[in-house]
RNA sequence: GGGUAGAUGGCGGAAUUGGUAUACGCGCAUGCCUUAGGAGCAUGUGACUUCGGUCAUAAGGGUUCGAGUCCCUUUCUACCCACCA
């Protein structure tokens, strides 16, 4: 190892500061390009790899832009509200935000030494009264259009964290946090009307470019399917088989369907209430498991099926879902497997009828079209301290009642207890002084609203905030959200696209029309990075020891070291192991380069070729996300300059610009020493290259000559060499000649790459 | 059970349109050098081989002059969703 990266890191990461050169410029003439990674949740344990397997990634993006004449905006903040903070508070009554400014300062310091070149002047804290004054203003805009309503909902509860879960935080039935089977639990909740935007989250999909797989996931969750309500009497149902409707020979109510009681004859009723009783026990693991039997209970009345006038039993089971449709389902057992099981176990008929024309079935049963989606509206109330407090308050005159503009905002008090009440009441509820307040609209006593918002508010909007962050007359100026939205370039973890990716498109979407920001998409591309594992193939975890801090790799092999071997490890998208020897290789390359510096002087045609063939693949690679094959590209030029024993400065110059986003330190230090090649104060103020068109042809090529589809040889040959001449001086080729033994039935000859004789 | 993406040397991976499979890096081997280092340099490194070649991209089949790449069947892995009517 010989170049002091520790001195070289420290020495460039403080005139990249004192110099400013990575702000943003408001109200710039040059074209804007946004580039905007996912802010970290600032946890106790530190910075993780993984996290700069993202943020190197788009911090190289946004260099080249920079170098291409752009004014970047390259952002970075902290979304700062959440459960470990609060898990801590409870356990050492430290107030939360002790913890997270600590936490904050901590992976400050950790994201500096790595070199990114991030604007640090925007930094944003989505639990800073300043910042989060402007989640509740926008919660209340949802509240004053009446998205945002509050209903008694069975929610998903976490017994162990005493917090009431959305649909989407739920994984498998469990808490996606501590992995606690999820109970149903009745809670009145604010709720917000995602389900309005459905149709709309859908469409607009197709004037984004995201990944498909980002895309079709986000299809799949809204899940919309075409179909028609029928009325079997008074029990309506969803289908999307109308057509099958004539062979329908029950119908299933879910447990909690409002209509299993009026149901229920009274001889069944003993046996009716005994199922209800044993579904409520079930979590929702036991209730989703295929392998299971299905269970259900007759409830003795029947209805008529409005297609031919036949009697069908009444059923309550379920595998029928009280959230889906309308909570009753028609059962066709010849046409659908689920309900083939069913009738099966319990001796329920299975007919056999034609199908029939969709949309007469629909007009003769009296049915109308729906279209209905398996999205569901967004759980937005958490009985927790560590939250934005929800902005309303509750009049007995005037019911819910948003505090005013001019009283943001209504800020966390102080508590002595940050565990939720017993009653899974938020510890806001305990503060008197907090929840007795006056009515903002007829001045009369009134009580606030102490359940606060998930912590996927904040991060709705956040890149919004960016834009313009010290603005304390609205969110962001009309100007400069005009000038920067939407954000050109947004990477991200897979595992929040069905969560935040889709929230915040949604805010987004209202906000626009709301007429408060200009597009009606926050992102125009998407990008996800794939997990980085431990050595052994394994996940990372903080119980299993195998976590690396980036801090003891930038101190070992420097910050440029693990920015290369990060994404020169595989394919961005890919999960891929770390290994330490993949870390020293890369440490190696490095050396080279700056022994490289110690040579410069003649240059061959070769390596002035291969260099300018290395700035179109490395200028391709980074804009088609494909970064370890620029790595690889940049170590075989090096190879190839090593080889030939020196090269230009010039040509040195140039390689270090293109160098200089992979690893900033070494390239600036050594632009800095070889004082014959002519750059400037820093390399990111410098151009980026454009490979010079003459040196990307080859005048000589390799031809590669098949018999039967079998390599025989391989020729040198003039680029230029007619197909007549490659065929002869292919054929006098002495191997080829001895496998041409008998007719040749056909030449193929493929331009620049082959020929092939089938005898 | 469904969806999506995969399966290439001892390891991470490369192969842009169907056209030299294994680039680049790691590891390993031999040698050189040496202010003895996680150093540097050189050479080699898919398997088998009678040294002519032959066989190799999860397994099997197909299309093609030619298949890691396209099609079919099977197996396995990862992620996401999981009774969505």
């Amino acid at each position: 190892m010989s170049y002091d990266h520790k001195k070289i890191d420290a020495k460039w990461q403080q005139r990249w500061e004192d110099a400013r050169i990575f702000k943003a410029k408001d109200g710039s003439k040059k074209k804007k390009y946004y580039v905007l990674v996912e802010f970290p949740y600032p946890s106790g344990a530190g910075l993780h790899v993984g996290h700069p397997r993202s943020y190197t990634a788009l911090d190289i993006v946004a260099r080249k832009k920079r170098m291409e004449g752009m004014n970047v905006l390259f952002p970075m903040g902290w979304d700062a509200f959440g459960l470990p903070a609060e898990a801590y508070a409870i356990k050492t009554g430290v107030h939360p935000s002790i913890v997270t400014k600590q936490n904050i300062d901590t992976f400050r310091r950790q994201l500096k030494a790595i070199g990114f070149s991030f604007d640090w002047s925007r930094e944003v804290d989505t639990t800073d009264p300043k910042y989060y004054r402007w989640t509740q203003w926008m919660f209340n805009q949802f509240f004053k259009a009446g998205l945002a309503y509050k209903a008694k909902a069975s929610i998903n509860w976490c017994p162990k964290d005493k917090i009431g879960l959305a649909n989407e935080e739920v994984v498998g039935g469990a808490c996606e946090r501590c992995g606690t089977p999820v109970e149903k639990r009745d809670k009145e909740q604010w709720m917000i009307a995602i389900t309005k935007y459905a149709d709309r989250l859908l469409e607009d999909l197709n004037t984004v470019d995201y990944l498909p797989k980002i895309k079709k996931q986000q299809e799949d969750w809204i899940g919309r399917s075409e179909g028609a309500l029928i009325k079997f009497d008074e029990i309506e149902v969803f289908t999307t088989r109308p057509d099958t409707i004539d062979g329908v020979t029950y119908v299933v109510l879910a447990p909690e369907h409002p209509l299993v009681a009026d149901s229920t004859s009274s001889d069944q009723v003993k046996a009716v209430q005994k199922y209800l009783a044993e579904t409520a026990k079930k979590t929702d693991i036991e209730r989703g498991d295929d392998s299971k039997e299905k269970t259900g209970v007759f409830t003795g009345s029947y209805v008529k099926n409005p297609y031919n006038g036949e009697d069908v039993p009444v059923w309550v089971a379920d595998y029928v879902l009280a959230g889906y449709g309308t909570g009753a389902v028609m059962a066709v057992p010849q046409h659908d497997e689920r309900d083939h099981a069913f009738a099966e176990k319990f001796g329920l008929p299975i007919e056999d009828r034609p199908l029939l024309e969709v949309d007469q079935a629909i007009k003769k049963s009296k049915g109308q079209k729906k279209v209905n989606y398996r999205l569901r509206d967004w759980v937005f109330s958490r009985q927790r301290y560590w939250g934005e407090p929800i902005p309303l308050v509750h009049c007995e005159k005037d019911g819910w009642v948003a505090v005013p503009d001019d009283q943001l905002p209504v800020e966390l008090p102080p508590v002595e207890k940050y565990e939720p009440t017993d009653n899974g009441e938020s510890p806001l509820s305990a503060i008197d002084s907090f929840v007795n307040t006056t009515c903002p609209s007829c001045g009369g006593p009134a009580k606030r609203e102490t359940d606060t918002m998930p912590n996927w508010a904040g991060s709705s909007w956040y890149f919004l905030r960016y834009i313009d962050p010290k603005n304390d007359k609205e969110f962001a100026s009309k100007a400069a959200l005009k000038y920067w939205t939407p954000v050109d370039l947004y990477n991200g973890g897979m595992e929040h696209t069905t969560l935040h990716l889709l929230y915040s498109r949604f805010w987004h979407k209202f906000l626009f029309d709301q007429g408060v920001v200009p597009t009606s998409e926050p992102y125009a591309r998407r990008h996800s990075h794939g997990l980085i594992m431990a050595e052994d193939g394994t996940k990372m975890s903080k119980s299993k020891g195998n976590v690396v801090n980036p801090d003891e790799v930038v101190a070992e092999f420097g910050a440029d070291t693990l920015r290369t071997y990060i994404l020169f490890m595989g394919p961005f998208e890919e999960p891929v192991p770390w290994s330490t020897n993949g870390l020293i290789g890369v440490r190696r390359f490095l050396d080279k380069v700056e022994r490289l510096a110690e040579k410069l002087g003649d240059e061959s045609t070769e390596v002035t070729k291969a260099l300018h063939k290395t700035i179109k693949k490395v200028s391709d690679d980074i804009d088609g996300f494909r970064f370890n094959t620029a790595v690889s590209e940049l170590m075989k030029f090096v190879n190839v300059a090593q080889e030939a024993g020196s090269m230009s400065p010039d040509s040195f110059a140039m390689f270090l610009t293109i160098l200089s986003p992979f690893a900033p330190h070494l390239a600036n230090e050594l632009a800095e020493r070889s004082t014959k090649a002519p750059i400037g104060t820093f390399m990111d103020l410098q151009p980026w290259p454009s490979p010079d068109p003459k040196w990307l042809i080859d005048d000589e090529i390799t031809i590669v000559i098949q018999v039967n589809g079998k390599l025989r040889a391989s020729l040198n040959v003039a680029a230029d060499i007619s197909d007549a001449e490659l065929i002869e001086l292919a054929k006098a080729d002495e191997n080829v000649q001895k496998h041409l033994i008998g007719e040749v039935k056909k030449e193929i000859v493929v331009k620049g790459k082959l020929v092939n004789f089938v005898i």
